[in-house]
DNA sequence: AATTCATATTTCACCAGTGAAATAAATTCT
DNA sequence: AGAATTTATTTCACTGGTGAAATATGAATT
């Protein structure tokens, strides 16, 4: 795989020629654009390989840590599509998986009896926390040579950024 | 689709959670790599609604902005396989869509036989120079309210983190 | 009680991409 | 000249996810 440098080094020749050719554009922002696609699926895909090391995919192992961390362990297919950005066809499936791993379980719920609630199961707590610490020293690395301003700063600046983005889906609805 | 901002908060209070359960996790790291991959993704998936109104994938898009933006207006299977993150075997797919569609064309190279040569066409020039400015007000309403600073933050500090990204790979690899 | 609405599952056809293996052709090495 | 290497294509089985339609069931509305 191309190091992440190249292709960057890459997209800024390309994107120099384009603004000779395309006098309008917006070539900070189209940079910035790349930056975080590129940044960011780069990113997922290191951390996605940990991940199947332990036969799990990205969604699965999105829906089990979710659920971890909710406050009873336990969620609803429909509020997991909308966090994990799954479809509910594919929240069946990945739930079909956890189950047949024992790593969760699944049953009606009490209050509304056509809600199906999902839950991790104590095997499930235990693999989930068997699996995180290992990914931590990556994590870490990632952020290395990160100041406290550096951090503070990245995220103010991609929550803004998510704000914006919000609001552009917003407006593309109406 | 959930707002990015409720998957945000959600996030936060799981990872919150999490920080009680597991003593050492570097919580201020593993939210800014899930604020990146979410944040990433979901931009992504802005530009791709655009491009898909023209009958183009992601992929096939990004192959032929690639060749429209190199000096010459080509470029080898090879190279574009290292710089779009593709599989050989997706790339000609790709070419075989981009041809049919006269976008490009396909040709031995003259240098070296055995390289195949794609080059976009009048007709591919054409195509994204009216593809593309429809898509800057979006590129640029994504980055509404950034200063000056706060782009040149931005940028530097996503750079800052593709090479740590890098010597990760690298470190892995060896 | 009947209708409407909400939640979830299942099935199905589909899209996009992966990875391996076999093939072909041209180049480079020795 | 012969062998090894590089580049690309093709085929194939596979993974992961999408989107629509049909079904079922429970809850809410009237």
């Amino acid at each position: 795989m191309a190091r992440l440098d190249n292709c960057i080094a890459m997209m800024d020749e390309g994107i120099g020629r384009m603004r000779e050719v395309i006098p309008h554009l917006p070539a900070e922002q189209v940079t910035l654009c790349r930056l975080m696609v590129m940044v960011g699926a780069r990113l997922d895909d290191g951390l996605g390989e940990q991940i199947r090391q332990h036969q799990l995919n990205h969604s699965e192992f999105l829906t089990l840590v979710m659920l971890h961390s909710r406050p009873d362990g336990s969620s609803t297919p429909g509020e997991l599509c909308e966090f994990t950005s799954q479809g509910s066809t594919n929240m069946t499936r990945i739930g079909n998986a956890l189950v047949k791993r024992g790593l969760i379980s699944r049953g009606a719920s009490v209050e509304d009896r056509r809600c199906v609630l999902m839950r991790i199961t104590a095997a499930g707590r235990r693999f989930v926390q068997k699996l995180l610490p290992p990914m931590f020293p990556r994590v870490e690395a990632m952020f290395a040579g990160f100041s406290a301003t550096d951090r503070r700063q990245l995220s103010r600046l991609l929550r803004k950024l998510a704000r914006n983005l919000d609001q552009l889906d917003a407006d593309d609805a109406s």
